[in-house]
DNA sequence: TGAAATATGTCAACAAAGCTGTCGTAATTA
DNA sequence: TAATTACGACAGCTTTGTTGACATATTTCA
């Protein structure tokens, strides 16, 4: 129990200065093959994205949501129309999570579900003019940072940012996030290539 | 409950056409000082965190872990030796949150706690060897993502990348998680300026 | 036309990971 | 000596994910 009396681990009890999380020793590795990771984008893009949905999560609390709320309503707004199937394939939960969040946002107006004219049995969904606003504001508080992080850097970092994000993403997803991100008939900038 | 009932919102059922979220009409909004939400970027961290945090989510599966250990060994193994409160102060949740997952990392022999010399109520918290190996993997795992969305782009780019993030980080913390990232004595490539 | 497949909705139970509130204990500080 | 601090633990609650089972309406196919 008392940790003093087992010797095997590292002795260094006052030792804040063995900081850098050296590799194990005698365990070899090729730094060529395998590379130092990179501790520093790993914890930045951490505290960014936490930041960065914290911003919306106060907004949320005000209208007692969450963010799962959020995304649904997000994805409405920028998607009007999408049925249960596609939001289910954009949000990767099951059904019954999307259910619940979704009979919130039905029963309090934010969003809309009619039945489908081709296919009677899909719900289509829509965002009300209050779910709109709601999905809006976020976008725009969100968007705020964004702009201050772009701030400091060259003009074209942002393609850079979007380059970069895409090629995060599954390869396997990309061409549904981008028909996503860039509908057809869309006037913005699609990234080079 | 019929929404064909109510005459009031977009009668365009089928119009998947209508995929640009426009502003509310009639409903004034200056472009200059209040620009268009950058969905693009605001989708692309979405999906691109999603895919980032997956890749370690499938290994801690397979030590019935979940995300909130790996970001315990993930910052024990960065600091070694850190106490619970600058934990605390790192993950910015509940002692009792901590507490739980702690326990289990504990038990499991993936960090090992000691009470502190100087101040014996504290507890320094190191990893195993167990524990470092697990989190130089995930670390290694995600690094691997960086390292392809960063092959397209120009060298410059992962500066913008660190510039980014920080700059998406709240103002008040950015000096705190400067000196995490960056420890002292490192030899890492901090942002210029 | 009748059977099978599909799109959605719903109930029940469970899990992970947050939270609040409370209390106890050991150690330090004033 | 008294107050404060650092940590640990118990109890109960919330959000948001999960499985599994089953119902209902609609469409498709043989």
């Amino acid at each position: 129990m008392n940790p003093f009396l087992d010797p095997e681990l590292s002795p260094d009890v006052s030792a804040r200065t063995d900081t850098q999380p050296n590799r194990l020793e005698g365990q070899l590795s090729d730094p060529l093959r395998d590379p130092a990771p990179m501790f520093d984008l790993i914890e930045l893009l951490f505290f960014a994205y936490r930041d960065f949905v914290g911003d919306a999560d106060r907004i949320l609390e005000t209208y007692r949501f969450g963010r799962a709320h959020h995304r649904v309503v997000h994805f409405v707004t920028r998607q009007p129309g999408l049925t249960i199937a596609e939001l289910l394939d954009i949000l990767r939960i099951t059904k019954q999570s999307l259910g619940r969040v979704l009979k919130e946002l039905l029963d309090e107006g934010f969003v809309e579900s009619r039945a489908g004219v081709n296919d009677r049995r899909q719900r289509h969904l829509y965002p009300t003019a209050e779910g709109r606003r709601l999905a809006m504001d976020l976008a725009q508080l969100q968007s705020e940072r964004f702009a201050h992080a772009l701030e400091g850097l060259p003009c074209e970092a942002r393609g850079h940012m979007i380059q970069f994000f895409l090629a995060m993403i599954d390869p396997s997803d990309r061409a549904h996030v981008s028909a996503l991100v860039w509908p057809e008939g869309s006037a913005q900038q699609r990234p080079a290539r």
